[in-house]
DNA sequence: TGTTGAACTAAACGGACCGTTTCGTTATGT
DNA sequence: ACATAACGAAACGGTCCGTTTAGTTCAACA
């Protein structure tokens, strides 16, 4: 593809932005060319003409290294909607979210994310309480917007985000992200009774 | 453990159910003792006394075992209830199923399967069209008779059992199968509006 | 100015699995 | 009697893991 040959060197006693650099774009043109299945650090270290002990250096586990490559642009690509109704809002947002899984190879990050958990316990342990809690924050707000509007009790802000959220959870690990899948609608409905 | 030594050599032209039956166990044991991350046809013919060649004749992949390792006491395990409402109903099933998940290897045998549909298409195939219609098949009944007592329309029976489905694995992806989640009956409640 | 130390890549390591092939054996069905 | 098919053992080539060794490049510091 592009002239890879270039080597780099060390550029000191510190780490080589360019280096970081390579490595994740790297890995994200690898999982989006090859999704999940096709990952290997092996590979990404070949991609980015990297060394595969710098790449253990600075992500220990392939964990670290999904949860880096996402989030990036995620926070920028999805806006949190705010237009009166926790019904339009998660209508927009899940719509948004899903063409984001599907677009962005970041839906290949998040399938390989939660199928890495199943395998190693840092994974599940990143997932669970870096992940999670760092990526849900913002749809958060939907919900409690809601419930500050009266739509229902505050108690309930989080038992309905995770309903969402296993919802989403669902599509994406069997491969139905299709936005106009028609049930989506009727199911944010009864999200929002 | 037990005594393996005895090899078993074929019985003739036709497939050998004690092979059959070794190796089952043996996958469900690994399965229970070491979990997905541990898990490897190599281990489980190892332990089973069999040939690799005699798993990969049967069962082609990984999920085609887990389906087949699974699934055997399901069934029998978890009563489907039918106390009058699905708020009951579900908050039933779903502790007998989360115990099940915990207690019997099966959780593990289930998120291998998730986590197996997210690198083989072969996997997430046998996961979409064959296993989740097969198991989902008793608790819609749930669904089914709530619709029939009028709880609610019959156009919200798969909408509303999908909304319950992405809960519990959401909940045996990320491990939290505590019986006692004190969140449990309020989403079940939400379920049932 | 010279030395120390950290980051870099390349190469190779032992080990685990994968999925397949080859082989000799065993018993069935015809 | 003989073709057929399933069996286990062993080994294949291959991929990837995570680590180690070795030689380099350069910044920081004395």
């Amino acid at each position: 593809m592009e002239p890879k040959p270039k080597r780099r060197a060390s550029i000191g006693a510190r780490r080589s932005p360019e280096t970081e650099a390579a490595v994740k774009a790297a890995a994200r043109e690898l999982l989006a060319e090859k999704g999940y299945a096709g990952f290997s650090i092996e590979e990404v270290a070949r991609r980015a003409g990297a060394g595969k002990p710098t790449i253990y250096r600075w992500w220990p586990n392939k964990a670290e290294l999904f949860i880096a490559i996402y989030g990036v642009e995620k926070d920028a690509a999805i806006p949190v909607p705010d237009e009166g109704s926790l019904r339009a809002d998660l209508l927009r947002y899940t719509r948004d979210l899903w063409r984001f899984w599907r677009e962005d190879a970041a839906g290949r990050v998040f399938r390989g994310l939660i199928a890495e958990a199943q395998t190693s316990a840092e994974a599940l342990a990143a997932l669970r309480f870096k992940f999670m809690p760092e990526r849900l924050a913002s749809p958060r707000r939907m919900f409690v917007r809601a419930a500050e509007r009266g739509e229902f009790s505050p108690e309930e802000i989080d038992d309905r985000l995770e309903l969402w959220v296993g919802f989403n959870w669902l599509h994406v690990l069997t491969d139905r992200l299709s936005e106009d899948e028609p049930s989506l609608s009727r199911k944010i409905d009864l999200l929002c009774r």
